[in-house]
DNA sequence: CATGAATGAGTTTTCATTCAT
DNA sequence: AATGAATGAAAACTCATTCAT
C-alpha cells in the first residue's frame, strides 16, 4: 500500500530527531539555552527549521524531549550499581566512580542539566521528575549507609549527595583544572572503614 | 536656578540605583536573566526605562554592577572570620555557620549567582573574578586544615568547598524542604576532633 | 501486471476526490478558508497530502473545484421551478420554499459561499460566474412579477432577491434560533394576491 | 516632574492608534483580514511593527479594537432616530435613509463587518455583542410596527431587517452598479400605508 | 535628571508545496 | 496511485535600545 514502508518512515523520523537533539544539546551546552536560536539548531543539525517544528512544538518542547531522553540514558547505570549485590563499601566506590566518570565523559550534558536545575523558568515541569529521581537516590543511599553502621545514615546520605554535586559543580565550572581524579579517590578513602 | 544641592542629586542617584538593582536582582532570581526584560525591571523599580539607561549601559552592564555590589556586600563577612584569631575548629564552625546563614537569608542572590556561574554566555568576564575569589578561599582554608593536622590539607579544603557548595545547591533547588540546620550541625560535628 | 481496470481506477479517483471535497467543505465552513490547512484537509479526508496535490493544483484550485461542483448541484433545482409551467404565485411559493429548504439542509455550503462572496481575495474569478447567475435569476424573477401585475417588476425582483438573501444571512449567522419557517410563510403570504 | 506632560503622551498615543486603525480598516477591507499582514498595516500607517505591538496584543486584538470603535461611531445615529419623537412612518423613513447613507458613505467598513460576521474564526467573541445589538434593534422596530398597526409586528421587524441587510449585501458585492437610491425609495414607499 | 513613545533587528512560528520512493 | 518527510519563504512577535522633550 505504501511506496515507502512504515519502517522506512520511522527510521527517517528517528534519524532526524537524533540529529536535532544532538545538535541542540551541543549548542545549549556551549552557548546556553536562551542564546541558542531554533535557526541555529536547525542549521547545526543540517535540517530545515520547518522540520524541527514537525517534531517539536517549539524550543521548550525540544528541551523537554532532550532532557528526558538523556535522563533515561544516564540514570540506568548508577541505579544498576546501587541495586547490585556488592558489599556496601564497594557499592559506594562503584557509584562514586561511575558518577565521576559520567560527568567527565559528557560534561556538556551535565553542565546544561545543572544550569537548568537552577533556572525556574525553562523547566518548571522538569523539576518535578528531577526532584523525584534525587529523592529515590537519597533513599537508596540511606539504606547503604545504614548497612555500613552509620549512626545517622540519612544525614550521611544527604552529605554524600551534597559533596558529589558540589564536586561536579566545581569540575563543571573549572573544567580540566580541577583535580577530579584525586578528589574522587580522597572521597572514596573516607568511606573505607 | 539650582535649588538642589549636589548632595541631594547624589542621594537621588543612589536611591534610584538601589531601587533598580533591588528590582533587577529579584526578577533575575525569580524568572531568570533572559526572561526578565528591561521594561519589567524599570516597571518594578518604579522608574522609566530612560532613567535606567542613564545609569547603566544596558542589561549586561546592569547585571555586572549588580553582581559586583552584591559580592562586595557578601564576601567581607566570611573573609573576616577566616582572618580572625579564633582557634582552627572555631573558625571552621564560624565560617560554616556564616555561609549557611548567608544563603538562607538571601537565597535570591545566591540562586542567581550559582545559575550564572554555569552559563558561559552572560558573564564571561565575571567568571574570572569569581574564580579568583574561590581560589583565595581555598588557599585560606588549606592553611586552616594544615593547622588542624590534616595529612592532605589542600584536598580537605577542596572537599570542604565542594560539600558547602553542594549543600547550597540542594538548598537552593529544594527550598524550605531541605534540612539545612541539621546538615550544618552534621558537617561541623565532623570537624570536631 | 494491470490487475485493475481503467474503470476501477476512475472509481478510486472519483471516490478520493469526493472525500477530499467533502472534508474541505466542512472545514472551510467550520473554521474559514484561511484557517484551514491543506494538512488538516488531507487528514480529515483520510488521504495523504501528496495525493491531494495529484488532484488539485493547490488550495485555491481545490476551492474552485469545490464551489463549481456545489453550484452545479444546487442551482438546478431553483432554475427548474422558475422555468416550470406553474401559475406565477405558485412559482414564487415553490421557489421560496426551495431556497429556504436548500439553506436549511446544507448551511455549511451556503455559509462558505456567502462568506467568500464578500472576500475580494480568494475568488476574484468566481465572483464573475456568481454575479452572472444572480443576474439571470433577477431576470427570470422580473418576468414573473410582470405576469403578476406589479407596476415595477424589476424593482420587485431586486427586492425579493434582497429579502431572500437577507433572510439567509440571518439564518446563517443565528442558526437554529432564527424563526425560518415562520418567516418563509410570512414572505409567501405577502405575495398571495 | 515630567519633561513631556501626560497630555502630550496621551495625544501621541491617540494619534498613533488612529493612524494604525485607519490603515488596518482600509487594508482589511481591501484585501481581507487574513491577507493583510501586520507589517503591511504598520507600513501603511507609517509606524514600526514594534509600535503596533505596544498598543495591540496582535492582529486579533487590533481587529477587536477597530470594530468596537467603529461600532460606537456608527450605531449612535440609527439609535437616535429610533428613539426620536417622529411619527412611525417618518421614523422608518429616516432609519432606512440613514442606514443606506451609512453603507454608501463607508462601504469598506461595512463590507469588512459583514464578511467578518460570516467567519466564525476571527471573531467568536465579537459575534456576541453584534448579535445583541441586532436583537435590540429588532425589539425597537417591533414596537414601531406595532404602532403602525401591523398584525404581526415582530415578523415585520424581522422582515424589514432581512430586507435591509440583503440590500446592503447586494450593494456591497455589486458596488456602484446596484440601484441603491431607487431601491431605498421603493422600500420606503411600501411602508407608506 | 526623567519620561515613555518609537524603532528595527532578530527570533519564533506556520504551512503550502515538493519529491524520493 | 499514494505516502509523509522535508523545505523555505513569509508571517507573527519580542525587546534592548534610542531620542525628542
Amino acid at each position: 500500500m505504501s511506496p515507502k514502508t512504515n519502517e522506512q518512515f520511522a527510521a527517517m523520523r528517528r534519524e532526524s530527531q537524533e540529529k536535532i537533539e544532538a545538535a541542540a544539546l551541543r549548542l545549549f551546552a556551549e552557548k546556553g539555552y536562551h542564546n541558542t536560536s531554533i535557526s541555529a539548531i536547525a542549521r547545526a543539525a543540517g535540517v530545515s527549521k520547518g522540520l524541527l517544528y514537525n517534531y517539536y512544538d517549539g524550543k521548550d518542547d525540544l528541551l523537554d524531549s532532550l532532557i528526558n531522553h538523556a535522563i533515561d540514558d544516564n540514570s540506568e547505570e548508577i541505579e544498576a550499581f546501587l541495586q547490585s549485590e556488592l558489599p556496601p563499601f564497594e557499592k559506594i566506590k562503584a557509584v562514586t566512580e561511575a558518577a565521576v566518570q559520567m560527568v567527565v565523559s559528557d560534561p556538556s550534558y551535565w553542565k546544561l542539566l545543572t544550569a537548568l536545575a537552577l533556572q525556574q523558568d525553562v523547566i518548571a515541569h522538569l523539576k518535578e521528575s528531577l526532584d523525584q529521581k534525587k529523592a529515590e537516590m537519597i533513599q537508596t543511599a540511606t539504606v547503604l549507609f545504614e548497612q555500613m553502621g552509620y549512626t545517622d545514615p540519612e544525614k550521611e546520605a544527604f552529605l554524600y549527595g551534597a559533596t558529589m554535586d558540589g564536586l561536579m559543580l566545581h569540575y563543571l565550572s573549572l573544567g580540566g583544572q580541577y583535580p577530579m581524579e584525586a578528589m574522587k579517590d580522597y572521597i572514596i578513602e573516607k568511606y573505607k572503614l
